[in-house]
RNA sequence: GUGGCUGUAGCUCAAUUGGUUAGAGUACUGGAUUGUGAUUCCAGGGGUUGGGGGUUCAAGUCCCCUCAGCCACCCCA
């Protein structure tokens, strides 16, 4: 009979071991470090929000299925994203901040969706957004920043694919279809997926459009071709529509930016079906597939919208951003095996022959680690086999050792584990052999 | 939130038509090898078969509930 309390977690939150933890912690500074070189700076707000903050007055949380509890008389939530906190954020400190204002933020969220491979209750975004201008420079700069990301975690095969909200509701306008165009989208958006017969059965279904409405609309299916031909198609069937045009044109001048950066057809496609992403985008949109993964979904979307803080503030906030799904995408890495075997975070380990010699090696580790060589020191004068072993096991790159031979005679012995050579090297001046001789191969 | 599939040592999997003390590989710990890690050999620890209930002389195998994972919706990172 046993009271113990059975160890588990939640439904879709996990714990995270080193392994996932020493990877996960890079991509966060790999983020941090993109954003920053870009000059967004970091900002953070809480956890849990006023409910009315995060679903607007009507409390129409149906959608976003978030974690809402009374606490005490007050009605609270759990972010489900970092873009609504950023939009209370901006109508609080609206004055203070000066516009434009780039910032980034990584932080977890939580959403009480059913969940499935790369979908969890619990996961971080890596936001990074501009607010207050409405420059197509905006536009431009987040597309890159997206790819930067991409190259900088260490991807090649990624397809970031980029839309304009103006055009699909340039052209639903044109074909009459404005009242359904949430529904009408939605389907469009499902257009790679199950084929344009499925989706235009789901519009007629879905809407009251006829069926000449959905064949004008769906015309958006025919267009292929490299990104220049997809632009060329898309002009016929903008014309008559202004608003069409206008992002037509948008996405011309982005799609050419970014390519004069270096950003080509392999990386960056137009795709006229992308639609989704929250209601409240009005321009350009994105979306980050992996070329070897793509059932995992988006790791990185985002958008324009004209006005984000309209739920809190009279005044307009135009701006755009994207956010980078961290764990989804460490969840991809994991099954592309992309993920390192690494369970240190020390590069070098010193072998204990005797206690005797403790503070020799200690004074070691300090010298190593003085010259930014992160040392752990084996806490016992196990066998020497065993302390290798250790050492293979967890992924040191070298190993100091430093019997009473060595110390004798002022050497150590370094042993370098991935072609297994082993160099004597002085251990005079503070180990300052040791320390250069490390440096250079670290 | 709706519908479906799955669940055996840390991991990958076995276990005749329900039939005795649930096995193997690998990993882990120690030894062979008292100063050298991916080889070899030996030994050892680790499972109330996700949890609970039921049917049966007998359940890892069948039924129900529950928990978790996965898949399709929904939605989205």
């Amino acid at each position: 009979m046993s009271n113990l309390i059975k160890p588990r977690t939640l439904k879709g939150f996990r714990d995270y071991l080193p392994e996932m933890m020493i990877p996960r912690e890079r991509l966060m500074e790999t983020a941090r470090n993109v954003y920053r070189s870009y000059g967004f700076v970091p900002i953070d707000t809480p956890a849990l929000e006023l409910s009315e903050i995060l679903c607007g007055k009507g409390g129409e949380e149906t959608d976003r299925q978030m974690f809402r509890f009374m606490n005490g008389k007050r009605d609270v939530a759990m972010r489900f994203d970092l873009t609504v906190p950023l939009a209370r954020f901006a109508a609080e400190h609206g004055s203070n901040l000066g516009l434009p204002f780039k910032r980034y933020q990584i932080a977890p969220v939580w959403r009480g969706e059913r969940p499935q491979a790369g979908r969890f209750r619990e996961f971080v975004q890596c936001d990074f957004d501009t607010i207050g201008t409405t420059s197509i420079a905006s536009d431009i700069e987040t597309g890159l920043v997206i790819f930067d990301l991409m190259k900088a975690i260490g991807f090649e095969k990624f397809s970031i694919r980029i839309n304009n909200r103006k055009v699909l509701n340039g052209l639903l306008a044109k074909a009459g279809l404005s009242e359904a165009s949430v529904l009408v989208l939605r389907a469009l958006d499902k257009l790679p997926k199950i084929g344009r017969e499925a989706v235009a059965k789901e519009m007629l279904e879905t809407t009251d459009a006829t069926q000449q409405q959905v064949d004008e609309v769906l015309k958006l299916s025919e267009v292929s071709g490299t990104n220049a031909e997809v632009l060329d198609q898309l002009e016929p069937l903008c014309s008559g529509s202004e608003l069409a045009q206008e992002g037509l044109a948008q996405l011309r001048q982005v799609i050419t930016a970014m390519a004069a950066v270096g950003v080509t057809d392999s990386n960056l496609q137009v795709d006229v079906s992308i639609a989704r992403g929250l209601d409240y985008y009005t321009g350009t949109i994105y979306e980050t597939f992996l070329d070897d993964l793509p059932s995992i979904g988006s790791v990185c979307s985002g958008g324009r919208y004209d006005n984000l803080a309209a739920l809190y503030s009279k005044q307009e906030l135009p701006g755009i951003g994207a956010s980078l799904g961290l764990d989804r995408l460490l969840a991809a890495m994991d099954q592309l095996k992309m993920l390192p075997e690494t369970r240190t975070t020390a590069s070098v380990l010193i072998a204990q022959f005797s206690d005797q010699q403790l503070q020799t090696y200690l004074q070691m580790a300090q010298a190593l680690r003085e010259s930014g060589i992160a040392t752990e020191v084996f806490p016992d004068a196990k066998k020497i086999a065993q302390q290798f072993k250790y050492a293979d096991r967890r992924g040191f790159d070298a190993v100091l050792i430093a019997g009473d031979d060595e110390i004798v005679a002022e050497k150590v012995q370094v042993k370098w584990l991935a072609d297994g050579s082993q160099t004597e090297l002085s251990s005079a001046e503070n180990y300052r052999e040791v320390t250069q001789w490390l440096a250079s191969r670290l």
